[in-house]
DNA sequence: TAGTACCG
DNA sequence: GAGA
């Protein structure tokens, strides 16, 4: 018998320790330095996003202004299989998802001062089933939510480091984006700024 | 419409 | 700055 799985938008503040949130960065660091972050470009328009991204797992969340948003195996400008996603990240996942199958995709955004992530739908994957995991690292940010279709109410709330957003079940397509970095509201990035994990299940299965 | 402008 |  599995626990069931978590269903619609659940906030967990300060899921995470600050030695955790440092362990956690090293990771993200070497990541980084093999994978290196961005910009991404709009489909069509290609204008360019305010956040830069890497991914690690066995696909990565790319788009760009000829091809649009997908998931590939490679990162766009390397070419290189994207690195491994840290045992620390699938033990959260194991922890929190109650999915009974690891994530395969885990996208890195960095937001610097200034940085906006409009609303959107996580709905680039082909399984809707499995929650979509999100940890936040550094910086506060404003965080807002929608319902499952444009145009409807939404709320924001303030995430900060260490905290984990889950969306799943009734929540899983909900909309969500970032109205705003807070500067200089966490230690843990010395030159400031905030990372997003998102961890989520792209195949069926 | 994973951005941007603009309105209040 | 916030919401549609």
């Amino acid at each position: 018998m599995q626990p069931p799985l978590p269903d619609g938008i659940i906030h967990l503040p300060m899921c995470l320790s600050a030695e955790e949130q440092n362990a956690l960065l090293e990771d993200i660091r070497a990541i980084v330095a093999e994978a290196p972050l961005y910009t991404p470009r709009m489909p069509k328009t290609g204008k360019p996003m305010s956040v830069r991204m890497t991914n690690c797992g066995s696909l990565g969340w790319v788009t760009d202004k000829e091809n649009g948003y997908r998931y590939q195996d490679t990162h766009p400008f390397t070419g290189k299989s994207w690195p491994a996603i840290p045992d620390r990240l699938l033990a959260l996942w194991e922890e929190h998802s109650s999915y009974p199958h690891p994530p395969e995709a885990c996208l890195i955004n960095f937001y610097e001062q200034g940085a906006k992530m409009g609303l959107h739908q996580d709905k680039d994957e082909a399984n809707f089933d499995a929650p979509v995991l999100s940890v936040s690292l550094g910086d506060d940010c404003l965080f807002r939510i929608g319902g499952s279709s444009r145009g409807g109410p939404t709320k924001s709330i303030r995430l900060s480091s260490g905290d984990v957003i889950i969306l799943g079940g009734e929540g899983r397509l909900n909309y969500h984006g970032v109205d705003k970095i807070y500067p200089n509201t966490s230690p843990l990035l010395k030159n400031g700024g905030r990372i997003n994990l998102t961890l989520r299940r792209v195949t069926s299965l």
